[in-house]
DNA sequence: TATTAGGAGTCCG
DNA sequence: CGGACTCCTAATA
């Protein structure tokens, strides 16, 4: 039977790149789609770490793998549990706890998993500034900025569109406004999307202290710094996008990937989803593969992109290979 | 049913 | 004007 099994599962789930029934409603069809409610009521003036246990325990359970990857973590995965609590997590398998210097060992995994969260947050926050093409600090927001992270906050966490409450406003707006103003914009999740700024303020302040230092430090086996730099802020073209995607398969494998990187040959896994970050970062919402493909296919005349001497479904190739 | 291909009109920088 | 978006028809796997 063609039963849908996993899907029915949450009420929140509306598509994944896991699954094979992708079933795309964009965010101005998600009316059904509530939001996570424990991401709200998180008072603003809790530190990074009071704000992001709460967030990140409830991103990983959302599954949003390839935004925010919490649970790609080293340690041993606890199994996705439905649960959202911060609580000590029942362990499944047959391991006793120790007993003794529980405390401490908890206190000191504790922390740890903290740095590696805050280390996670920055690193998806950066990640989606180079997606977006916007800067970190939303105080350098423009209008047109301010929509695209509302459309990626919508994207997110599967809410309904609300960015439409919050036209005409730069970022310095957006962080000059109170969780009421957000509430009173969005009375249903203006308090979240108030959260959400809230850490990108955060993270923005967090870069500004620690500066990069990045550069060399690990084998991040790609840089986005490259291609960003070649195309500071200009209208990106699809192809270039599309490499950007090919060349962080830490983030996006799991929609677009190379078989031959080589030749230059890539697939694009999940067609929906490549389209939908195609349409954040050009600001259309209504794209789709259709139009993305018919993008795409004009590329052909143009010598940028062409299918592989085999043609097969959704698997194209660059002309002039990396 | 989704993908592929390409024509054609439109919009925007 | 070029590039992309949009809508379209038709063919194909």
């Amino acid at each position: 039977m063609g039963s849908p099994g996993c899907t029915a599962q949450s009420p929140l789930y509306i598509s994944h790149p896991h699954h094979p029934d992708t079933r795309m409603a964009w965010l101005d069809e998600a009316e059904d789609v509530k939001p996570p409610r424990s991401l709200l009521g998180v008072p603003p003036e809790l530190s990074w770490s009071g704000v992001y246990l709460p967030y990140c325990n409830r991103l990983a359970i959302e599954e949003n793998p390839w935004v925010l990857r919490m649970t790609d973590a080293p340690a041993p995965a606890a199994p996705p549990s439905r649960t959202a609590e911060p609580g000590p997590a029942k362990p499944s398998q047959a391991q006793e706890p120790p007993s003794g210097m529980e405390g401490q060992v908890e206190e000191c995994c504790l922390e740890q998993v903290q740095t590696m969260v805050v280390g996670e947050v920055l690193k998806d926050v950066d990640t989606a500034c180079k997606l977006l093409n916007i800067a970190s600090d939303p105080l350098g927001w423009s209008y047109v900025h301010v929509q695209k992270w509302l459309l990626w906050t919508e994207h997110l966490y599967r809410l309904p569109q609300v960015s439409t409450m919050f036209q005409e406003l730069t970022g310095r707006d957006l962080c000059s406004m109170t969780e009421a103003d957000f509430r009173q914009r969005s009375s249903q999740y203006g308090d979240m999307l108030y959260a959400h700024l809230d850490i990108w303020r955060s993270a923005a302040a967090m870069k500004a202290r620690c500066p990069p230092e990045d550069s060399k430090s690990g084998a991040d086996d790609d840089s986005w710094s490259d291609v960003m730099c070649d195309y500071p802020s200009q209208p990106i073209h699809l192809w270039q996008f599309l490499r950007e995607l090919l060349l962080k398969p830490h983030n996006y494998s799991r929609c677009i990937r190379w078989l031959n990187k080589e030749k230059g040959i890539f697939k694009i896994e999940d067609s929906a989803h490549v389209a939908r970050l195609w349409g954040i970062r050009k600001n259309r919402p209504a794209m789709n593969y259709d139009k993305l493909s018919r993008s795409i296919r004009q590329y052909y005349k143009k010598g940028i992109i062409r299918k592989p001497d085999v043609s097969r479904r959704l698997v194209y190739q660059f002309v002039k290979p990396v």
